[in-house]
DNA sequence: TCTTAACACGAAAACGTTTTCGTGACATCT
DNA sequence: AGATGTCACGAAAACGTTTTCGTGTTAAGA
């Protein structure tokens, strides 16, 4: 097994300068065309390839982006991800994946890891754990130190960075206004507790419709799940809970929930209570997940454009990467992508 | 914006070399206590970490590993990142990814991407076009350049490196048998061509199980489908397919598939001809997937632990590369991860 | 007082590049 | 013949580390 070839062997070999060979490689005017050809003949019988890492170190520059994002065994954030590795590739940078498991400190000890010169700058999806003590410490000092970051989906305003959302405020709305112009009368929300910031923007685009609608929202409609649990593991208790909302709510015949496993379990439970989709109750989902699509009923969603939000936030990070950044003038944008309402046959 | 502050600075500062400052906050028995103090306490204040670049450099080893998958929308794929992330970051090590998209070409450009000095060794599985066009010699280069491979999952029996991979062949059989037992006497099988080498391993279980039980194949039950196409997206042909089979073979009690789109398209097109399921038709799937779960009815699986196959292999690549290997005595190990038959709503 | 040892530190090399600058060998011009 | 210019190449610095080795100062031992 041999290892890779260097500048340096190569020159040994033919009994020349590092430099030349360099040069030659890199067809420089300074030298001999027959230098060029034996060097450049040489490397290719060799497979020469400049060594990366040194590259790195002579630029300062990696070339490489991380991402931290808090689960990737979900479809919204893998198809993020295939955005991000997208226009990454394109655009000749690498990609480093890190995952934080919606936990504070393996978010920080993950950027902790990264933010050392392995990457040029962070793309990010705030964990659970990081909005809830809203301890924001490790982006602030990452940014101080001169790497960008491009925040996506969970974002917080506190935090001064480039950000790329979606509308969740919108799409929530007129999700719910197609389910009051289908008729219902009495929509239920499932979303999260507000610390969860799109949680939170859902909810109030939830309550804004009903307001234009003139209908008065009731606290006794509105289901917020504690998520702090994995979800998928404790499907039961989810489940008995969305149960006892319809219990106490017979009227309900529309319900709007903010994630996909909160929609998908609200058809459940009411196809249990012998409930039918959508003629008793019609149901929307906030989601871009597959299960929708194979759901019977199919479930109306709320598309959230996954993979353009993390092809934006590439382009995004890399613009800054590569403007000759002037630093101090900080000008900071937030990106907002439109959802779209796919419609099957959860709803009228 | 202060860029990340090195050792020459903290040198310049505090009127000391940099070797005095390096050995100094390894506390290093040459340097005297007040040194140590002064030095340590300057790093402190400034958050000095070490350049990771420089220090690949030096030692020659980046700590990152890349995989390579063909498709990250996929539950099967997702869980096995996560499964790498995991023992990767415990054994501290970086994870770069790349996509190959099931294309051939991007294969090979992801993977030259990567082997010029980025990364340590490659855990990757094959994409389609790969497999079907028998074209190793980009893995063979890499491997002869003395950067190890883990193959996962999609591997094949030409190239000489560690596997990890599930036992396709026994968890079909299983499966079958299972059918077998349920009292179903016409099992059809839905399968891919004979190029995905899974797919082919999957059949052989098939016939295996068909065999042992005295039971003659018929090649009417068998349907490889031609997934060139993206299935995703073609789902009304492969469905067209799926219900041509139904229809010409209306004996069919039993369905095993290779993956969870062909389970579940089987599942619906066997409901739009008024079949029942468990009743009529009992169907399994070879998958790991989610939709798996939440179908209606839930969908019987043999369960490929993708994320062990990811632990794994992520284990088995760092202990080559930390093992001070012997070079020349390669021996490959190939670790076979036994399946699970997850019985759901989908069987008696 | 001279030798030796311990101590505390600095110089320099190495990892693999790219690039700036310097220089010796010629050729050309006046 | 002397001045000038071009050509083709090499030396060295730089990126940020770690580590080996050398060295000046001081203290201890004879």
């Amino acid at each position: 097994m041999k290892r890779k070839i260097t500048l340096k062997q190569i020159a040994r070999e033919l009994d020349v300068s590092i430099s030349t060979v360099s040069k030659a490689l890199r067809n420089s005017a300074e030298i001999s065309a027959d230098t060029i050809q034996k060097v450049q003949a040489f490397a290719k019988l060799y497979n020469y390839r400049p060594n990366n890492i040194a590259l790195s170190l002579k630029n300062r520059k990696t070339n490489t982006i991380g991402i931290i994002i808090p689960e990737i065994v979900h479809h919204f954030f893998s198809k993020v991800i295939r955005g991000v590795e997208l226009v990454a590739n394109k655009r000749g940078y690498n990609v480093i994946i890190g995952l934080s498991n919606e936990s504070f400190s393996k978010e920080v000890i993950n950027m902790e890891m990264l933010a050392n010169g392995s990457i040029d700058g962070f793309i990010l999806s705030m964990s659970k754990e990081t909005l809830q003590q809203q301890d924001y410490h490790h982006f602030n000092e990452t940014m101080s130190q001169g790497m960008p970051i491009v925040m996506f989906d969970r974002v917080v305003s506190e935090i001064q960075c480039d950000k790329v959302i979606v509308d969740d405020f919108k799409g929530a709305k007129t999700a719910v206004e197609k389910l009051i112009n289908n008729k219902c009368k009495h929509i239920a929300l499932i979303t999260t507790k507000d610390y969860v910031s799109v949680g939170k923007l859902r909810t109030q685009g939830y309550l804004e419709a009903l307001e234009e609608h003139k209908i008065t929202p009731k606290a006794d409609l509105i289901l917020k799940v504690d998520d702090t649990l994995d979800y998928e593991v404790h499907l039961d208790a989810l489940e008995a809970e969305i149960e006892q909302l319809f219990k106490s709510n017979k009227s309900i015949d529309g319900v709007f929930a903010v994630n996909e496993l909160y929609a998908l379990s609200a058809m459940k439970v009411a196809r249990k209570l012998g409930l039918n989709i959508p003629n008793d109750v019609q149901v929307i989902g906030f989601t871009d997940g597959v299960l929708s699509k194979h759901a019977t009923p199919s479930l109306t969603t709320v598309s959230q454009h996954a993979q353009q939000m993390g092809e934006k936030a590439a382009d995004l990070l890399i613009d800054k990467l590569e403007s000759d950044y002037n630093d101090e003038d900080e000008v900071y944008q937030t990106l907002v992508i439109a959802t779209d309402l796919v419609e099957r046959e959860s709803t009228k």
